[in-house]
DNA sequence: GCCAATTAACTTTTT
DNA sequence: GTTAATTGGC
C-alpha cells in the first residue's frame, strides 16, 4: 500500500471496497460491481486503475474494455488525475501507458494485427463496417442468384442481421430464424449457403467484418499456445458497460481468464438496452458462478447525479419491469421540482417548449452546455434541428447519421482501402464505378484480373480501358501506383486522392463544394493518425459521431446544447434534460412491442433516458404526431397516447403541465365540422 | 453492357 | 424522404 491512500477519501464503504478488493493479493479474485445509475461508477473505476498502479501494477499490463472511445479517454483522463494527486506523475504518463484500453472490437483488431501471422491471416487485413459488409453480401446474393424478383429473398441488411445474431449470440441458425426473424425462416437451407459463401468471399478478399474481429479473437484463445501469449500480456482486465455485452464476447473474456483471476466486471441490469445486438443479461447474472471459488460482488445504489423527485419517477418507471435484479437508487439530494410531464398539441408546439425552456435555463444560468435533449429514434430531432438553427442556437448532434455515411466520404475512403487491400472487392467495386462508362460488368472483369495477380496494379493496368472512361482509368493506374508504395507519405496520399476524385464529384453532383469542404475536413481529421491503416481502421472502428458537414459547427470550447438519441446518452449526464415524444409509438417504438423482450427493453431506454438528469427533467408528451409511412393515405398525424411506461398511478411523481398555458386545444377535441359536399365520392361515381 | 428513368418498398437503436 | 429493382434506350 502506497503511503498516502488520502485519494481514497472521496469515496463512500461500497465505492472503496469496489476500488480495493483484491489489490495486493497474490491471486486477485473476479469482482462484479453492479453500479446504478449515477452511482459514480466510472469515477469508482477510474479510482480502481489508479489504486492498482500506485500498488505497483504496470499501467501497460492493464486492459480495459470500454463501450466506445469516449468513455476510453474519459478513463484514462481521470486516472490521470487521480494518479496524478497520489504518484506525482508528470502528466500523461499514465495515460500513454494505458495503452490497452478500448471497445472489444478495437481491441481485437489490435491483437489480430499483431498476431495475424500465427493465426494464417493476411496483417494488411481491412475492416469492413456494417454497410460495406452489407453490400458484399449483396454481390455474393446475386452470385447464387437469390435475387430473383418472384422469391423476395430477404433484403442485405436483413441477411447481415441475421448473420450477425447468429455469430454473436452464439447461437443456431434456426433458433435465431424462429425467435427473431420468423418471416425468414422459409429460407433457412439459402441462408446457410449464402453465409458460407460470404463468409468464403471475405477470406478470399482478406476483409473482416465487425464480427469476425471478436469470431477471429475468440478462435485465437481456442489455440492453447496463442491463448496462453495473449492472456499473458495482461495482469488486470477491466470490463465496463458489462450488461451490454453479448455471449460472444463474455466467451472471448472468460477465455482470457478462465479463473477470473484479476478480472473486474461493471455493469447494471437496469440499464441494459443493446439486446438488438444480442446482448444479454444473463452475462452479468452469470458472471459469479462462472468462477470458482465464484466472484465476489459489490453494489454501488447511491445515486450522486438527479434530485430525488427525479430518481422517484425514474425508480417508479423501472420498478414496473417484469424482472429485475438492482435494487431501488436512493439519493440525498432533496429538491420541490418535481420532474414535469409537459403536454403539447403537436410537434410544433413540442419544438417551440424546448425552444424556450432551454433558453430560459440559460437566462437562469444554466450554459448549454450542461442541457441536453434527447429522443429515441434519430430522426425525431428533425424539426427540432431547424428551430434551433433558425433561432441561432448552436448544438451538437450524437447518434444517428454519421459524417462517414455521406456518399462522398465512402467514396474517398473507398479509394484509400482498395490501395490498403487490393483483394477488397466492395471498395475496388464502388471505386470503378464512379468513373463514367464502367458499371458492375467492367468493374467485375477488372477486379477479376486485379484479385488473380501478384502484383495487383500491375494488373489493373494491364486492362483495356473503356472509351468512356477515358482520361480518369489512367490516371486511377497511376494514382494507384503513386500511393500504394512508401513514396507518398501518409497525409498527403489524400491530396493525390482528391485530385483524381475531385473533377467526378464536380461532374456528378450539384452541391459539389460542400462536399469538397467536407473532404477538406477529412483530410484534418487524416494529419492526426499516424498512417493510412491506421486511419481506416480506427474510422471505420470509432467514426466521429457528431454531424459536422453542417455550416455554422461549434468549435469544441463554445456552448453548444447537446441533441442525442437515448442510446448514445449512455453514461453521461446533464443538468437539464429533455426527452422528446414521450408517447406509445415512439417510446416504445412500434417496431418494439412485438415481444415482453423487446418491450421491456424499451422501459430501460425510458429509465436510461431519465437518469441522465441532475436538476431539471421534462418529458414532452405531444398529443399529434407526424408519421411518415407509405400507407395509401400517405404521411399523416397520428393522435398519440402518453407512454404506456407512465401510467395514471404514477402521475403523482410528475407535475402534469400544459403549455402553451392558455389551452387552445379545445378546438382539436372538437369534431371537424361535417363535410357539406362529398366531392371525393362524386369524382369517383363518374367511372 | 451501361445508363437514365420509372416504379416499388422501406425507414430503431450501434461496434 | 430514400434506396433497391426493373425497364427501355443506346
Amino acid at each position: 500500500m502506497p503511503a498516502d491512500t488520502s485519494y481514497l477519501d472521496v469515496l463512500n464503504t461500497n465505492q472503496r471496497a469496489a476500488v480495493i478488493h483484491g489489490v495486493g493479493d497474490p491471486v486477485p479474485k473476479p469482482l462484479l460491481v453492479i453500479a446504478g445509475a449515477g452511482s459514480g461508477k466510472t469515477n469508482t473505476l477510474a479510482h480502481r486503475v489508479a489504486h492498482l498502479i500506485a500498488n505497483g501494477a504496470d499501467a501497460r499490463r492493464i486492459l480495459l474494455v470500454t463501450f466506445s472511445r469516449r468513455a476510453a479517454s474519459e478513463m484514462a483522463r481521470r486516472v490521470e488525475r487521480i494518479a496524478g494527486k497520489t504518484l506525482g506523475i508528470t502528466s500523461g504518463a499514465v495515460s500513454d501507458a494505458l495503452t490497452w484500453s478500448g471497445t472489444f472490437h478495437g481491441i481485437g483488431a489490435r491483437l489480430l494485427r499483431e498476431h495475424a501471422h500465427q493465426i494464417g491471416l493476411d496483417p494488411a487485413f481491412t475492416i469492413h463496417d456494417r454497410e460495406d459488409s452489407a453490400d458484399l453480401i449483396n454481390l455474393v446474393r446475386h452470385e447464387l442468384k437469390f435475387s430473383d424478383a418472384a422469391t423476395r429473398f430477404p433484403t442485405k441488411g436483413t441477411c447481415l442481421a441475421i448473420y450477425s445474431r447468429v455469430v454473436n449470440a452464439k447461437a443456431d441458425l434456426d433458433e435465431v430464424l424462429k425467435a427473431v426473424f420468423p418471416w425468414c425462416a422459409m429460407w433457412s437451407r439459402e441462408l446457410r449457403t449464402l453465409f458460407g459463401a460470404y463468409v468464403e468471399a471475405k477470406q478470399q478478399q482478406n476483409v473482416l467484418d465487425y464480427d469476425d474481429l471478436l469470431l477471429y479473437w475468440a478462435g485465437m484463445m481456442a489455440e492453447p499456445t496463442i491463448a496462453r501469449q495473449v492472456s499473458d500480456l495482461f495482469d488486470h482486465i477491466l470490463v465496463d458497460e458489462y450488461q451490454d455485452t453479448n455471449r460472444l464476447q463474455a466467451s472471448v473474456l472468460l477465455a482470457m481468464r478462465p479463473d477470473g483471476r484479476g478480472l473486474t466486471v461493471v455493469g447494471d441490469d437496469a440499464q441494459s438496452i443493446y439486446s438488438f445486438r444480442a446482448a444479454t443479461v444473463r452475462n452479468i447474472l452469470d458472471f459469479p458462478g462462472a468462477f470458482t471459488p465464484a466472484a465476489d460482488i459489490v453494489t454501488l445504489d447511491r445515486n450522486y447525479r438527479s434530485t430525488q423527485p427525479i430518481l422517484a419517477a425514474a425508480n417508479a418507471v423501472i420498478e414496473q419491469a417484469s424482472e429485475r435484479f438492482t435494487k431501488n437508487l436512493w439519493s440525498e439530494r432533496a429538491s420541490e421540482a418535481k420532474p414535469l410531464l409537459v403536454t403539447v398539441k403537436d410537434e410544433a408546439d413540442q419544438v417551440g417548449y424546448v425552444a424556450k425552456s432551454i433558453l430560459a435555463a440559460r437566462e437562469a444560468g444554466t450554459p448549454l452546455k450542461q442541457q441536453a435533449v434527447l429522443f429515441r429514434t434519430s430522426s425525431h430531432s428533425g424539426p427540432l434541428e431547424i428551430e434551433l438553427t433558425r433561432r441561432n442556437i448552436p448544438f451538437v448532434k450524437f447518434g444517428g447519421l454519421k459524417f462517414l455515411d455521406a456518399a462522398h466520404i465512402k467514396d474517398l475512403l473507398a479509394i484509400l482501402r482498395w490501395v490498403e487491400n487490393p483483394r477488397d472487392r466492395v471498395a475496388g467495386f464502388r471505386v470503378l464505378q464512379l468513373m463514367p462508362g464502367v458499371g458492375p460488368g467492367t468493374a467485375g472483369r477488372a477486379l477479376d484480373a486485379v484479385g488473380a495477380h501478384a502484383d495487383p496494379v500491375w494488373a489493373f493496368s494491364e486492362m483495356p480501358a473503356p472509351v468512356k472512361a477515358g482520361q480518369h482509368w489512367s490516371d486511377l493506374v497511376a494514382l494507384a501506383r503513386r500511393i500504394s508504395g512508401k513514396e507518398v507519405s501518409w497525409p498527403l496520399q489524400i491530396a493525390y486522392v482528391r485530385q483524381w476524385y475531385e473533377p467526378l464529384l464536380e461532374a456528378a453532383y450539384e452541391d459539389a463544394s460542400v462536399r469538397v469542404a467536407d473532404i477538406a475536413q477529412l483530410e484534418q481529421i487524416a494529419a492526426g493518425y499516424a498512417s493510412r491503416e491506421r486511419f481506416l481502421t480506427e474510422l471505420t472502428l470509432d467514426p466521429p459521431d457528431a454531424t459536422s458537414d453542417r455550416p455554422g459547427v461549434p468549435l469544441r470550447d463554445e456552448d453548444y446544447l447537446v441533441l442525442s438519441t437515448i442510446h448514445s446518452a449512455k453514461g453521461q449526464e446533464w443538468k437539464s434534460v429533455h426527452v422528446l415524444n414521450v408517447v406509445d409509438g415512439c417510446i416504445p417504438s412500434d417496431l418494439g412491442t412485438g415481444s415482453t423482450h423487446e418491450l421491456e427493453e424499451e422501459r430501460r431506454l425510458l429509465y436510461v433516458a431519465m437518469t441522465r438528469a441532475k436538476d431539471e427533467l421534462h418529458l414532452i408528451v405531444p398529443q399529434r404526431f407526424y408519421v411518415t409511412q407509405q400507407t395509401r393515405s400517405g404521411d399523416r398525424h397520428l393522435y398519440a397516447q402518453r407512454t404506456r411506461f407512465i401510467p395514471r398511478s404514477m402521475t403523482a411523481l410528475f407535475d402534469d403541465i400544459l403549455w402553451p398555458p392558455v389551452t387552445p386545444i379545445r378546438d382539436d377535441i372538437r369534431p371537424a365540422r361535417p363535410a357539406v359536399v362529398d366531392i371525393a365520392a362524386k369524382m369517383r361515381g363518374m367511372w
